[in-house]
Parts: C-alpha cells; structure tokens; sequence
DNA sequence: ATAATAGTGTCTCTCAGACAGTATGTG
DNA sequence: CACATACTGTCTGAGAGACACTATTAT
C-alpha cells in the first residue's frame, strides 16, 4: 500500500466460483455447468462469474447460485472457502477468483438454468473416484478439480463439528435421515445407535416434534418409523462428530493450504 | 463466466496483506506498519500491497513481508486466511484483499524495515482489549481490525489441532516454551503436568533432543531446567490440545463465517 | 532455607466405540 | 413369517482434568 494512481495496478479479473453441495440418492453431489464457449469448451465448470463494480464477494456468489439454479432465495448455507490466483490459471488473463462452499437440501425441482448452459448436479464420487467410467467422467475447467477438492475437504470437515449437516436435509426430518447425510459426504457406514446417541447429546442440535415418521419419509423400505426433529440454533458441536477410521495423518485443512 | 472480452471487466485491484504473528515478551504480537500517506495516514495497517501481474498470490504475501521484516528468506509459516472485498473498504477504488497468516520466532534482530514508514510489533491485546490505555491504542486502517481479528481466531484455533505451535519457538526449546506459547495465545494458564504429558503423547510432534537447558533459555527465573526438544514431523495433532474453559458456543470459524 | 520450574504417578469423569437386545414398521 | 429400521442398555478403553508428590535449579 504505497504510491496510489487510479490506473496504476495491474488489470486483474474477480470472479467468484461457488461449489453448491447437495444430497441426491444418498450421494454427496455438486452443481456443475457445461460451458458453451471457449477456453474449456464442453467441459464442466463450477458456477461462477465476475464480481460486479458495487457488489459484495458474498453477493456475487449468491447471484451467481440464483442464475443457475432458478431459486430466487438460496435456501442454504453459504460460506467462503479460499481464493485462488495462480498465474494462468485462465488462459485469457490474470483471474483471481473467490470460491464459495454452499449447501442445501435436495429440492425437487431439479435446477433449471435460465440461460442455454446445461446445468446438472455430478456425484462427486463419479468425479473422483476410479471405479466411474472414464469416458463418462466429466472434464472440468481451469483449475476447478482443485477447488472441487478443497470444497469437498471442507464440507466433510465441517460436518465434523459444525451443525451444518442439518442444512443437508429439509424439515422434518429424522435422525436417519441426518445419519444418511454424514454417511454420504463422508463415505463410510457410521454406527447407528452411537450415532444418535451422540447427536442427541448435543444441547440443542436437533429439537424432537414428538411425532413418529412415515409415509415414504427418507426412501425407507420397511422398519420402524423414526422420531422427527428440526433444526436446533447450536451451530458448533460440542463434542465433535468425529470421522471414524481416518488416523487423523490425512486429515488437511479445509483446502486453505 | 459467460461472454468475454478483456476490457469488458469492472476495474479491481488485487492486493495481499499479512498478519504476522510472533510471541515477545509472552504476548501474541502482530507485526503493523505506520502509513505515511493518506488515506489513514498515520494508523497503522497489516503490511501488504499490491499483487504483481505475473505473481502468486502467496508470492505477494511474502514479498510484502521481507520488504518489511527485512528477512530475505521468511523463518516461519505462511497460510491464506480469507479474502476481504466489500465494496467501499478502501475510499480510493474497489480493492479485493487476500489476507494471509503468518507465524514466526520472535528474532533478535527486531525488524528493519527498508522502506521509510515505521514497522513494530504491537501486543494484541494492546490492540482490542479495553484495559489499555486508549490514548495509547493504535487506530488500524481500512478494515484491518476485521481481519486481524479473523487472524488471531485463526491462530488460536489452528493451535489446538496442529502442530503450529512449533513455528513460534526456536529450536531447541522445552516443553515449557512451547507452554508459554499457548498461554500466550490463548491468553489462559495451562496445567503443567497435563500439558506436558498431552504434548507428549502426539507421535512425532516434538522430538527429544536428550539434553538439559540453561543460560537464561526462557527467561527462567530459577527452578530445574527442562529437556530441548525439536519441531518433529507431525503435522495435524491427533489427540487435539484443547483450549480450556471455552464451552465451545463461542468457537466460530477462522474467520470465514 | 524459600521459591520456582520440571517431571511422575494416580484418580475420576466423560465420551467414543462396540455389542446385545427390544420395539415397530414393511413385504 | 423374515427383514429392516428405530431405539435402549451396558461394557470397555482412551483421554481430559485435577491432585499429590518428587527432582533440580536460582537466590
């Protein structure tokens, strides 16, 4: 912060880029859009786009989810993850772009864009992981698998001991069901009577209805119906939720380096 | 990211700034210099400036830091915190910020900066708490409280569950250095015989040198003198070092929302 | 001697993880 | 009926926090 000239810095481009996150058929799912010009023609690429003159970073991001998605109010959480700022990482020229982390429950309306970009949601594990198809494995723009990763990292992180996975699933909703978040972001089988043991543990965390389930509530096929809560306004968990397995040497930061 | 043309962008100018930590006199530090022009000509701000075009963006981070420290090569460790861009933040134009974290040893030599303006390091708690004599208090500049107050949430929780601590300390140091260093942060008294066996107990977070110290090695007054260990391999602290008291509703993010 | 810090041993409480067993729905 | 899910009770082991005690230095 020295010398100050209005035309004295060098021409940067803001963007923000959002990872919106939801649960679909029990599988951790991200909203991506086929871009229809060059560079990365064809390929997919997060939601995004520049930051207006007057806007705020969050704003931006916020809009950017609305054009996709048709929703005019995000019906989530959305908070920021990292920025990004590599030398060509945009062909075109120097882009710094602000990445957001958003989650929401799975809506049935299933997204429709407004502008003639094909938007979807991907399981990112058929992103990710090597047992897809190769040739059904989507490539992704610029720098995007990067931030995709990071984002997912701190989605499973924060699952740990924040309350967010509540903003996974809609209202009711049973513990099941919340159980069945955890196990899709973090990929394994948690213990289910542990698991309700600590949930209900937390003060706050989830507020009982006092009424019992049914209808096909949560795709179940048979059992007993479960007790149905909504949000508490913990927002930390105290204790953690903590991942099994995962002796910890893994665990990175939620991608900020 | 949709139509394209390189002058067709709002106008941004990037920037970095960088909160960086030490430990003086058994108070968590932060290195601000003194602006020489306006606007907020004579506060103090987080040193930082401009991104270069063809630059990182931690590059910038610490190319700011050794033109103020007057270290050529940075002893410590850097990480990227958040990225502050509200519209109106700097008077002069629309700048997004890309704050970073940084922590090091207190060095003897304490600081040169090459350029005119003044460089110290201020007390934190000198900066916020209200004990202090307000006369004394700096004014911070632009939004640099906002940040600096993301940055010390960020150091305080990054100790808890990493091995951070061990950047603050010079090698060789005892338990009872890196103690200080906790107290310092969290600005609470730790038990003793717990904290060493906590320490302890992480694989590889500090590794026994197998002598003894003494000279004045942390402005010991008397008593025995401890064991020198040095920084071991361990990264992530597994089982965690949690702060005390705190009943975990007060615990935000690092400063993300 | 006192004071101050380093280090050891031990007890208790909380909580994670595992298991057995019961309750209540579906086909 | 079998089967799947929801829920309860209990045991074990790890770890946090608190305390008592010993060891080694400065003054």
């Amino acid at each position: 912060m020295t010398a100050h000239d209005p035309h004295a810095f060098p021409p940067f481009a803001v963007t923000v880029d959002a990872a919106l996150f939801t649960i679909r058929a029990g599988r951790l799912s991200v909203l991506l859009v086929e871009r229809g010009n060059d560079p990365y023609r064809g390929a997919w690429a997060l939601p995004g786009g520049f930051v207006e003159q007057d806007e705020d970073l969050e704003h931006a991001a916020l809009r950017e989810l609305a054009e996709e998605t048709g929703l005019e109010a995000f019906p989530g959480h959305l908070e920021q993850l990292a920025t990004f700022g590599r030398p060509g990482r945009d062909p075109r020229m120097r882009v710094v772009s602000v990445a957001y982390v958003g989650m929401m429950p799975a809506l049935p309306p299933p997204v429709g864009g407004d502008d003639a970009s094909a938007a979807r949601f991907w399981a990112t594990d058929d992103l990710f992981d090597a047992e897809s198809d190769p040739a059904e494995r989507p490539q992704l723009a610029f720098d995007h698998a990067e931030i995709l990763a990071a984002a997912i990292e701190r989605v499973r992180s924060k699952l740990e001991y924040t309350a967010l996975a509540a903003a996974f699933v809609e209202e009711p909703f049973t513990i099941g069901d919340l159980r069945l978040v955890y196990e899709a972001v973090w990929g394994c089988r948690l213990h289910r009577p542990n698991f309700r043991r600590k949930v209900l543990s937390v003060p706050d965390f989830v507020v009982p209805l006092g009424t019992r389930a049914r209808s096909p509530h949560s795709a179940q096929t048979g059992g007993r119906p479960g007790e149905l809560y909504r949000r508490g306004t913990a927002t930390m968990l105290h204790p953690a939720i903590l991942r099994p397995g995962l002796d910890r040497e893994e665990a990175e930061d939620g991608g900020l380096r």
